[in-house]
DNA sequence: GTTAGCACTCCACCCTTTTGAGTGCTAACA
DNA sequence: TGTTAGCACTCAAAAGGGTGGAGTGCTAAC
């Protein structure tokens, strides 16, 4: 059996029809609201026929078909060609420029969250070629120096080391030289035990604070095996019935607060530099066992420095693909743009 | 009418029997498992005194009691002498002393969260007189200065000022010097333009670098206006079938989720220092429409240096006050505790 | 290849009945 | 006067039963 242009034309109609309604459509709708004019008795046989190859179910006997994972997955790839759409509102508050990345990562779940109507989420960048850029300590008081670290990406780390001794402004002059003129420009894997220990050999007696600071850098420059993850909107699960069940929606809801599996997904999109960069997960497709009954949409954005995340949308699977595709591709473009000037 | 000693017995075991079953309870399980030796017929009486008292509501006619709000209350006032029992594994989650009090708190409400399982809260210090202690300008590089300011509390924060030209050392020296000596040790109040005018005419060229840092500065002290929350465990709401419908348990977690409300809560709990540090709000007593179904217990924590937070537990009217309470002044004296070293 | 017609299926809805837990009231008892 | 047994009554939730509608598969005719 082939899938002629006739069937996918009948798929297409069914789907665009249960993506809105929600409720299982039967060959006499289509028949009624297409311009194919068949009568439903035609419908019906070709319904039958797309069933047997896959694209469509039954949820019951006697119940109109839905889209199966596999139908989706046919809609979804016919329908990767986008508008670029406006979406003013994402436009703004990404124009504001909050000086905070975080916040503005935040604020960027949150009305994509409300503009969708879906539950989303957003890695922050994930630093991956991480290098010092700048070190320097200083003395708050007799009792406790400060370390700031600054790394690619602005990423700035401090540390308060508590000292047992005074340290002169001298020595402190030397320490600093010391640290950026050993460590500045170089990366995790450069800063290795011979590094080190010709610096504590320098350090003299010292050798504790140059210990403290290294650590300290350690833990600044590594990328963080957390990495953050902020999620918004995870109550609009609640506007699907198809999701609203209250063991369904429990899991979600606690999948999204738990944040620990989406860090898996996040991985796996980050990984995966092939395409457009929109990925979209039909049930089992995403690794993640509680949104078997979801559509999870990913979109990758480049803050440059190396600093990649992702942005999901988490709906049904009758979710619009359309809109939440052309936004994505929206807002990753301008989150892009932002950091490139 | 007066609340006799029988009458209070009887409240008591209505109450504690609908916390375990969330029931409704009626005259014939209170006449069989209590040591009153009362047929249901007295119970009865008791019980249609009970609520013309106010203390029990009847859901419907002809279905057992449960507690009112004033029911609760009365319970939760007489139920407030404590045993101090060990919750051995939050003891272990705060001894491990995490770096980061912000990592810290977050996987208190957790912990938190699983064991009670209920919903929890945990609001991060909120810096109260707020001084400036230290205060520190380097030379990223030609282009760039890292302003760091250390505030009481040692609440750091960074940021990077563009400047246009290259800022020589001594200049740096200067500025730092001319920052230190007008502004450490002073509160946000006293900084005033008096105080700014006369740093900016001693910086002279330099003044729109001293603008900056007081503007970095300004956003550092202030008690942020928005104070971090962080929340945990909301699907556990989920588990008390009189908050599983779908609409409350959208609206808790939606509000939970949001933090918007969470604030009023905490900065309401924060100004009330008169009691224990514990207390309870009963449906409509809490200042969050979403919640009039449930019950809220918060606990005050401090941290030194005027850090003070707090604790949240929100969970159905018929919690466990019992061991909310006592694990919450548990958990809070070991915040006490371990900070106070 | 397309269509009309028909028998059949099954869910969703509404209505009724049943059941069980619980109450209020009254009369009897200590 | 307080306590108890008994009984009629109420109500929500569960269990049945019937109906209608939407939808299908199949067959025969066009």
């Amino acid at each position: 059996m082939t899938l002629d242009d006739r069937k996918l034309k009948i798929l297409h109609a069914i789907i665009r029809n249960y993506l809105e309604t929600g409720e299982p459509v039967g060959s006499r709708t289509i028949s009624k609201y297409t311009d194919l004019n068949l009568s439903s008795a035609t419908i019906r046989n070709e319904m039958s026929d797309l069933e047997e190859m896959g694209f469509i179910v039954q949820p019951h006997t006697s119940a109109g078909r839905i889209p199966s994972d596999k139908g989706y997955r046919l809609y979804v790839d016919s329908m990767m060609e986008i508008k670029d759409k406006e979406i003013e509102e994402l436009k703004e508050v990404i124009l504001e420029k909050e000086e905070k990345v975080e916040r503005m990562l935040k604020s960027v779940a949150k009305v994509l969250a409300s503009n969708t109507n879906y539950a989303t989420m957003i890695s922050a960048p994930a630093i991956q070629g991480n290098r010092v850029k700048f070190l320097q300590l200083s003395r708050m008081d007799d009792n406790q120096i400060l370390a700031v670290v600054v790394a690619d990406g602005n990423v700035i780390k401090n540390n308060i080391i508590p000292v047992s001794e005074k340290i002169s402004d001298e020595t402190l002059l030397k320490l600093n030289l010391l640290l950026n003129t050993n460590l500045c420009g170089k990366s995790i894997d450069e800063i290795n035990l011979s590094v080190i220990t010709a610096m504590k050999q320098q350090a003299g007696i010292h050798q504790d604070v140059v210990s403290d600071v290294i650590d300290a850098l350690a833990e600044s420059i590594k990328t963080e095996e957390d990495l953050q993850i902020y999620t918004s909107g995870a109550t609009n699960i609640f506007k699907y019935p198809e999701l609203a069940d209250n063991q369904k929606a429990s899991d979600i809801i606690h999948t999204l607060e738990e944040k620990q599996q989406l860090t898996e997904l996040v991985n796996e999109t980050l990984s995966d530099e092939t395409n457009t960069g929109i990925q979209v997960y039909i049930g089992d497709e995403a690794p993640i066992q509680s949104m078997k009954d979801c559509s999870i949409v990913t979109a990758t954005y480049d803050l440059g420095d190396g600093m990649r995340g992702t942005i999901g949308i988490v709906g049904p699977k009758r979710m619009d693909y359309d809109k939440v595709v052309s936004t994505l591709k929206n807002i990753t473009h301008q989150l892009d743009d932002m950091y490139k000037k």
